[in-house]
DNA sequence: CTGAAAGCGCTTACAG
DNA sequence: CTGAAAGCGCTTACAG
């Protein structure tokens, strides 16, 4: 390129990157050659010298422990990858996708973004001590639930919309509500049961709880049916949230089975959606986390970590909102 | 890491990546260090060297045409997404999800990939011409409808699909079948056309065909079926094939708002399914395309790009599969 | 205003 | 077996 232009590299550089001094016509003449012979800068080269590639990396937890990595119907993590992707390329970066980092032998290039996202991590997760230990900057969506408060971390605020979810049944008539949760040892997963607890201890009731694994996804309805309905019908619940769209679409489905109607005798609501709950009779009440939004600000967060920019903590994202549906309105 | 270990940064690099002769002990005495420190050579250095960094990027351009980068319930795109990601991380490369790298502004790092993958290209597409332009490697899933074996492209057998879709639909009883296109110009869209075109010649027939916007998914429902059912009966088909899974939902609901029983008067199906396709009632038939395969495939033959490897053409995908479904089972 | 020099952190001939 | 030198393609002080 600086030979084609008849300069030398310092002044291309100057010319391209707006830098220095440059005549206004060099810069001219630099510009049309680089347009001619379609130069672009090499963004390793110009990498190496700034210890920067221009490249996030997303990282996310939940899907490791599913079977597929895209479980159908769950398009909560999906949208975030894509409008992480999106959001990265407006902020001048490009985004990988990657799977656990920690394994043994993954390629160099996974380990060589600018800065991470981790979505969702576990408890004490092996993810957030290697990139910590390397000096490698990241943000949690989701804290670690053993590490609160340690690394920087975008609140997906889980009481509060747990806190949401449960007093939208109870104004909907539930008295007894039972909760569903998956098993990975994610926030999502301790922190809603810690919320029950809370409430019911406020009502004088026992939490009643079961955690069955996401991947079973529908299939766990009839035996989270069972387990509620099996016993005592004085505990049985008449309100059940199941943190996973999937757990809610099998759970209505079970209870139906059962001769339990939804939502006369049993409200059912999700956490994260499925589409499932859209399409399903009786459709069932979700909450939007607004996954667009999250990985916006975990974007803005990783670019800055990414640039040695200040954090604003603690880095909150647009609260959850109530989708009301058929399994939580009663006529 | 040279000096931490007492030897030269040459003899690093040949202990570390197995070139060269080094004494044994030499190699052992260099790799504790390098564990203890925790040494990762750099990515980016290591790239400057051989220009190549390691990583492939994937383009799912219909998603440009799509207001939400991700539209709910369309997993297809997604899940190939997933799984290249994976299959690129076992081939020792990171995967980036970008959108259209021709934007003015694009950051370097969109255009630093080793290869490139371009799921279902639109005619003419410019993202094939700059990379080719550029000499930037790349694989095309589904070809460009203007330029069809120009590049390394995977054939999706979308000529077969469709074909096996309409033999399901005549064998379940259509005597007239409708064809339901998106109106991205990518060969889905356009060699479908051509397939149903073809197959209406050997029965004498005009094709009924409507190409409707992918992005109005199931809104397009009423249109659809207002289109075909609104003029001379002796026109009506009796078949309908929808491309994509939201479309399909949409004909089938309102199909049924009109009082056109499905299956019993009017049979639907799709080729990409959504999710809805597998809740809604009645289900409805669609095509598995195996994108996890795809994904694979197009993987593979990436990493051969990225590698200068040959390639063995033409590069085909396992033929895509029926999941019969309510909508084209008449009793 | 412009360019020669050094350096980013590796790898690869090549000399010892 | 080991290391000094050159070089990958840029950028950044610094000298002219």
């Amino acid at each position: 390129m600086a030979r084609a232009a008849g300069v030398s590299p310092t002044t291309v550089s100057h010319a391209l990157n707006g830098k220095g001094i440059v005549r206004r016509e060099t810069i001219e003449r630099i510009e049309q050659v680089a347009a001619e012979i379609g130069y672009r800068p090499s963004a390793i080269a110009r990498g190496l010298q700034r210890s920067r590639l221009g490249l996030l990396a997303l990282v996310i937890r939940p899907l490791h422990t599913l079977d597929t990595f895209l479980p159908e119907g769950v398009d909560y993590f999906l949208r975030i990858a894509g409008a992480a992707s999106l959001s990265a390329m407006e902020h001048g970066y490009s985004m990988m996708l990657i799977d656990d980092p920690t394994r043994p032998g993954v390629p160099l290039s996974a380990l060589s973004a600018d800065a991470y996202i981790v979505t969702d991590p576990f408890e004490n997760d092996p993810v957030l001590t290697m990139l910590s230990e390397q000096r490698i900057p990241f943000v949690t969506v989701g804290a670690d639930p053993a590490r609160r408060g340690q690394f920087p971390e975008i609140d997906e605020g889980d009481d509060h919309q747990t806190r949401l979810m449960l007093t939208h049944l109870a104004d909907a008539g539930a008295r007894r509500i039972a909760l569903v949760t998956g098993t990975d040892r994610n926030d999502w997963n301790l922190g809603s049961q810690l919320t029950l607890a809370e409430w019911c201890a406020a009502r004088g009731q026992r939490p009643l709880v079961i955690s069955v694994p996401e991947v079973e996804g529908e299939r766990v309805g009839d035996a989270v049916i069972e387990h509620f309905f099996g016993g005592d019908p004085a505990e049985h619940p008449d309100g059940i949230f199941c943190l996973t769209g999937r757990h809610a679409a099998g759970v209505t489905a079970a209870a139906i089975r059962r001769g339990i109607r939804v939502p006369e005798d049993l409200l059912v609501a999700a956490g994260s959606g499925a589409v499932q709950n859209r399409t399903s009779h009786p459709t069932v009440t979700t909450l939007d986390l607004h996954p667009e939004e999250i990985a916006q600000v975990a974007v803005e967060t990783a670019v800055r970590l990414a640039e040695g920019r200040p954090l604003e903590r603690p880095i909150s994202t647009p609260p959850a909102t109530l989708d009301v549906r058929e399994s939580t309105t009663r006529a």
